[in-house]
DNA sequence: TATGAATGAGCATTCATTCAT
DNA sequence: CATGAATGAATGCTCATTCAT
């Protein structure tokens, strides 16, 4: 049924599914978007799409892939800054791609990550969570006095996560208590806060 | 349509109910769980749930309204004695609880909050975070000390919406790559760091 | 199940639940009326509705009963005063009652009376058909020359079906073409044109 | 969700579906007609009606529009010759064509009438009603010397509206009182007996 | 006798998926 | 390859009827 497209009108057809499908579950939510309307979306029958997708969940795997590896990219390509920038900044540089990320497409992606969560919230967060602790490892390694860090692993979980869902929420809360500056200056405070409490607390004691 | 439950025959059926749409939704997911389901699982006719329920939906409102009630309940107990308590080990109690209450039952809590966070992220875990915002406030008043610490509104919408997700999103996760010890401990830390490093940072000038 | 009522108290519910369903069908129509409603409206629990009826059929049954009987009781009443008069005047006089009888109770029965048609169509028309028909044949007796006039069955039959009808139709028109006076006024000239010109066409041939 | 049949195979199904309404309705009534048997009478699937009719209510409307197209149909056939006869055999010729009609197909249309009447009054005879107003004048206009008459909107809502319903009803009763013949002479005489009466009473008074 | 909680068959409608063209 | 008509299992919900109290 499904085939792996090799020709490029394969390809661009995929791409218009794929798209049809950020664009129907932005609009109205995963649980009410429809094959039809993905399909309808993406100017194609519905017969077609079962040309590309084995079945719709097919679809949404899809989707959560693409939009997976767009965030990988960014952060790839942001990378190299971080790993220079004091680690407050970084953090804060990272927050403001990734807020603008979500807010693309009138707010397509952002709409989406909220409703991906519970289809399988291991393979949505999961890649960016490595990228992400790989590159807190690359910045640790710019940073050599931070090797003095305990619980690296523990704390990046949290950070991540945290900082992850608290964005994802913040954004998607129509009234959010705080402003978005007052997160982004919030997440890098904590974060920045911790390490230097970390770094007196196991500072050699001074002669 | 749907009865106000006055006797206690009909309490314990709506409890029933309830307590079956936990069930369910731990076992298949909410999009995947149905009336007919409810009502076998609650070991009663369709009809009757409705007779009880408006519909589907208010099942599930029932079921939010239930699971928040526990949890504010819980922490009512405990906030007397997290106020009292060092920043850090009130983190720790408060945590120690919520995993408890998450795993309850099978996990049906915390199967059922990974699926409740999409539905309606504000119905959901709203009164939750108010309640974690007063008692951070009851702290700070019995710590006055923390008086000096900036930006407690944001820091709080920080703190709360990334520690109830790192730990739902571990607890979720079969092969977690920290302990549960771990991840408490370092939220703990991420708290008590953080304050620890703003009443340093906003000191009084040493003569 | 079903008893016959013997008591004033039983005979004091029979006639509730009766009333009740006309307020139903009048309100909302034959299909949307549950036994609830009707149970509701009576100020009785559903079983008991069961007590006295064998099911919603025998209600709408009881309901048409009652409608004919009234209608019927009516028509006797009138009976003395229909036969003495010439016949256009027993025409309007009919009409007048009838139209007043379904204006009655906010059109209670004028728009039960439209519900009914379709369950069955003899049972509804039937009795009355009959008593009219009767009335026909004593108002006959009463004016010996109309003894002359053939078709007697034929014509009461289009007559009486023909008018029943317009009547009820005319009055469930939000819009009618034409005023009720208008309808009262042609039916009566419809029935005396045709005496009349019978009267003259069987008139014996003068010398 | 319905569409619209282009394909010849579509219309073709859309076909099925509107005479399956009509055997459905006239074998069980149009309450306890539901959209299964509706399919399953036209050898379809259920979801497949769906394609062609937005709901159940929409089936039922095409019906009446059917019914209706075929009644105007046949009285257009009829017009010319309607409006050369005299009133009395016009009459005749009109109930002899709508008698065939209501008596095809195993009474199709005469068991789905009595069951329109009550659903939508107004849609159902409305369009023939008017039809039938336009007949009338076009024959008066042919029979100049009954412009005389006087209330003619009047008589023909009574004639036309009496005459349908006596003649449904008459059909529709296993034991009519009456033969059909009777029954359309009887309605023949009646209008032809009116017209007379009333060219006599409109009569320029004789010198 | 009166009740109303419980029932479950039945309904209209949707939608992922198939397959003949 | 592309299509979209056809399908029917499945869903949420209703309501006439029963029966234990």
């Amino acid at each position: 049924m499904a085939r792996k497209p090799q020709q490029q009108r394969s390809k661009a057809t995929v791409d218009a599914i794929i798209q049809a499908g950020f664009i129907c579950v932005a609009e109205r939510g995963i649980v009410a978007t429809t094959t039809r309307h993905i399909a309808d979306t993406a100017g194609i029958g519905v017969g077609s799409l079962y040309e590309y997708f084995k079945d719709k969940e097919a679809v949404f795997d899809a989707m959560n892939q693409r939009m997976v590896e767009e965030v990988v990219a960014m952060l790839q390509t942001l990378a190299p800054q971080i790993t220079r920038l004091p680690i407050g900044e970084a953090v804060k540089l990272i927050l403001s791609h990734f807020g603008d990320f979500l807010q693309r497409n009138d707010q397509r992606y952002l709409k989406c990550s909220r409703q991906a969560m519970n289809i399988d919230i291991k393979d949505y967060v999961g890649p960016i969570s490595r990228l992400l602790m790989e590159i807190v490892m690359q910045h640790v390694m710019h940073h050599p006095e931070h090797m003095r860090l305990r619980h690296i692993p523990a704390m990046s979980y949290i950070f991540i996560n945290g900082g992850i869902f608290s964005v994802v929420r913040h954004l998607s809360d129509p009234n959010p208590p705080i402003s978005y500056e007052e997160l982004t200056q919030g997440l890098a405070d904590m974060v920045s806060h911790y390490v230097a409490q970390e770094l007196l607390l196991t500072a050699p004691a001074p002669r």
